[in-house]
DNA sequence: TGTACATCAGTGAACGCGCGTTCACTGATGTAC
DNA sequence: TGTACATCAGTGAACGCGCGTTCACTGATGTAC
């Protein structure tokens, strides 16, 4: 049953997609290794030959994930007649967004679960919040940096918040009113 | 072993109370029934005395935990020389507030989770969101009821947000100046 | 190019552990007379 | 008020289950000659 370099490679990227999504989808914790290796169309018991531990495929995919998070926002076209900021703050507050964790953001996803983890995984995830305030930042390109990035601090802050308060709350109506309320004022900041 | 109904219902407050702490510090899922009920002085066994179930202590936890806070947040006194809602985001986005989740917040410390649970639990959380937003809504008596709300709910997912990213974060640097950009961001509006 | 052998990705059973939950038991409390 | 008995909060051992992890095994791949 050996695969070739080439297949194995393949899987392991396979296994990594896989985690992401079910990661953000149900939560690190309430993910089991066996649901995560079905996910990726494997049985459980191959993990162990691409990762050494559970520890290990949560820091790579919370890694890799908030990497190919960061990439798609940077590659998604600005829609013409619009800043680059209220194209970023009304994708990442869409209806979309918030019914498709999976495919979301990893920090609004894991937030919650990411301040009580610690070593590389916590790592990762500082890390890419760093990333996504960088990018944020760069769509104020007239203002002083070190301005621009206190303001993207808050604009990624807040996104985060209002997103996880979007899924969390039971009435769609006031969930629909949080992202808006939240669209209006960080666009018109 | 008896204990007088009194003593009992005392039992129940203090379960719920240590319930609340260690569900703010670890997390609902991290946090067994045996170290909940150490927390409260006693063996896991005499849980059942009291609760149903896990969720039922999570749901009732989360209720008066957010009634809690609420309450404790309407109370605190307005220090001379601010406005109300200067004090509530102060309050809310102080270092002391990040460092004790368990004393603190449930929306910010359980939000992740929270979006994962169903039933009475989501419910719980939902209302307790809603009073805060109210709450939050009579720092501006001057302004139209339903634009009051509509602000409230920004501000209080923004300090959601940064708070959890506040906690997130492994730089020390960092996670104050999500703190203070959201102070001055929010207070600022 | 063909052959023999070592490698190792993937399988599925098995392990130990901690979890939520149950249970027999204890003994002070509350109640009936 | 005193006595006998039922109640039930709290204890600690035990249960079943699912989890992360390990392991013997399979058989196609890659390598050595």
């Amino acid at each position: 049953m050996k695969k070739s370099k080439v297949e194995a490679a393949e899987t392991r990227r396979r296994i990594l997609k896989a985690a992401r999504q079910e990661f953000c989808r149900n939560g690190i914790q309430a993910t089991g290794l066996s649901e995560l290796m079905a996910a990726a169309g494997l049985t459980h018991g191959g993990f162990y030959k691409h990762f050494r531990s559970k520890d290990q495929v949560v820091a790579e995919a919370l890694a890799s994930g908030l990497c190919a998070f960061v990439n798609e926002t940077e590659a998604s076209p600005v829609p013409p007649g619009k800043k680059g900021l209220a194209a970023i703050v009304e994708s990442y507050l869409s209806i979309e967004h918030r019914d498709d964790p999976a495919h979301g953001c990893p920090l609004a996803a894991l937030g919650g679960e990411l301040v009580h983890t610690d070593g590389s995984i916590r790592e990762s995830a500082s890390r890419g919040f760093t990333e996504l305030v960088d990018h944020i930042a760069k769509q104020f390109p007239r203002t002083k940096p070190e301005v621009a990035k206190a303001r993207a601090l808050f604009i990624l802050s807040a996104m985060v918040g209002a997103l996880t308060m979007a899924r969390m709350v039971t009435d769609p109506a006031l969930s629909a009113a949080i992202l808006d309320q939240a669209k209006k004022s960080l666009v018109a900041s």
